[in-house]
DNA sequence: TTGATGACCTGAG
DNA sequence: ACTCAGGCCATCA
């Protein structure tokens, strides 16, 4: 059991997740965008975040808590990858979660990947 | 403290 | 347009 998965989180997973929860649903966002939102670089760390993320949306019901993990996808338009995989099952799952939400997805890429796209402004 | 690990990114071919 | 080796950084054992 780690204990990132119980109820300590990292500084990093803060921020993130903060900013991650201002994502609407229809849109998206990317590991990038998250680093370039918390003025950081460590795009791998904050695939770290995702993995380790407490409250997904399908194992958590309570709003003020859930993080929209499925919504950040890779910087080049492609999925990404979700509970822990990057191909299979999980990522069909991320792919119809979106899908559900209004965000076109056709062979692993994002539909006009450029206005999905949600950008933190207040910097 | 050192080395290992990833839901990544970028540049070169 | 696609693949891939290298680079990066927070975390973990």
């Amino acid at each position: 059991m780690r204990y990132t998965e119980s109820t300590f989180m990292t500084p990093l997973q803060k921020q993130i997740y903060a900013r991650l929860k201002t994502v609407p649903a229809g849109r998206v966002t990317t590991y990038k965008e998250l680093a370039r939102a918390v003025g950081s670089t460590a795009y791998r760390a904050i695939g770290q975040c995702m993995r380790n993320n407490p409250y997904p949306y399908m194992s958590c019901d309570i709003p003020s808590l859930r993080v929209p993990c499925h919504r950040v996808v890779a910087s080049n338009g492609t999925i990404g990858g979700f509970m822990g995989k990057t191909a299979g099952a999980e990522i069909e799952q991320k792919i119809s979660m979106l899908k559900s939400e209004g965000v076109g997805v056709v062979d692993n890429r994002i539909q006009k990947f450029k206005t999905a796209l949600y950008i933190f402004s207040d910097l």
